[in-house]
DNA sequence: GAACTGTATGAAGTGTCTTAGTACACCGAG
DNA sequence: CTCGGTGTACTAAGACACTTCATACAGTTC
């Protein structure tokens, strides 16, 4: 389900959130789907149980999931996620484009590659 | 020309690496320009001459400078950066355009943002 | 030679990441 | 109610990255 890389610079409980939140993106995980508790998937990765804690505890201020003591953890809807991570999301994708359209990419070359993503066939 | 932030989380040096290159993909340091020394440049943002040159040691290996000894630091064309650094920023534009398209937004409005960028009227 | 440039090295302080251990409160099933 | 699983909180410790300070060397320009 998921995949830890060591020589990866990036911390552990930073590779557990994005690695979660990407599941959620594609549609592995859906709307309502109860995620492994925090010790489970922290004895399936062989790590602390404290990093997956914050990894969970940061998904859930952006709104990809909700934890309910005694019960578990929950993905939440797409239209709960906050504004806050989609004004990071829009800037860091601006940032990128223009890059990209610095090193030659044209913008039919990156519209192009937007519509090849297939959007999640959701709604 | 440079703004430091002690409030970002992210290491001085990357501000530092970030901002210039964001500078050269803007146009405001043009291809085969001087950059400032190590030291001036230390000096002028109130930090350590190494933790420029960390920033420069990078940029130098992502192409989008070349350093001189005894001469200086000088912006590199646009088609010398590095093909990894082209990979990586891919990479990076479709996992931010796929999770907006997950958040709701379409290709269309995608699209329009990338047009709004103006390419940076280059050629 | 003097003054600039990039480059390299080592030591010290600070903060983050991760682990380990413990503890408490909540929920559901038996 | 009891028990096992759940999220949550806290402290302590070690490992590592970031940054600074200081020094040094080599190349360029005048």
């Amino acid at each position: 389900m998921l995949n830890l890389d060591y020589r990866d610079p990036r911390p552990i409980y930073e590779q557990v959130r994005d690695g979660l939140r990407r599941l959620m993106v594609t549609g592995v995980i859906r709307e309502g789907e109860k995620l492994p508790s925090v010790r489970s998937l922290a004895g399936t990765l062989a790590i602390n149980p404290n990093t997956i804690q914050r990894a969970y505890e940061q998904l859930e201020k952006e709104g990809y999931l909700r934890s309910v003591p005694g019960k578990g953890s929950f993905a939440s809807p797409s239209a709960g996620v906050d504004d806050g991570r989609r004004q990071d999301l829009l800037a860091a994708f601006d940032r990128t484009a223009a890059e990209l359209l610095y090193l030659g990419l044209t913008p039919d070359e990156l519209a192009g590659r937007i519509r090849a993503l297939k959007g999640g066939e959701s709604v």
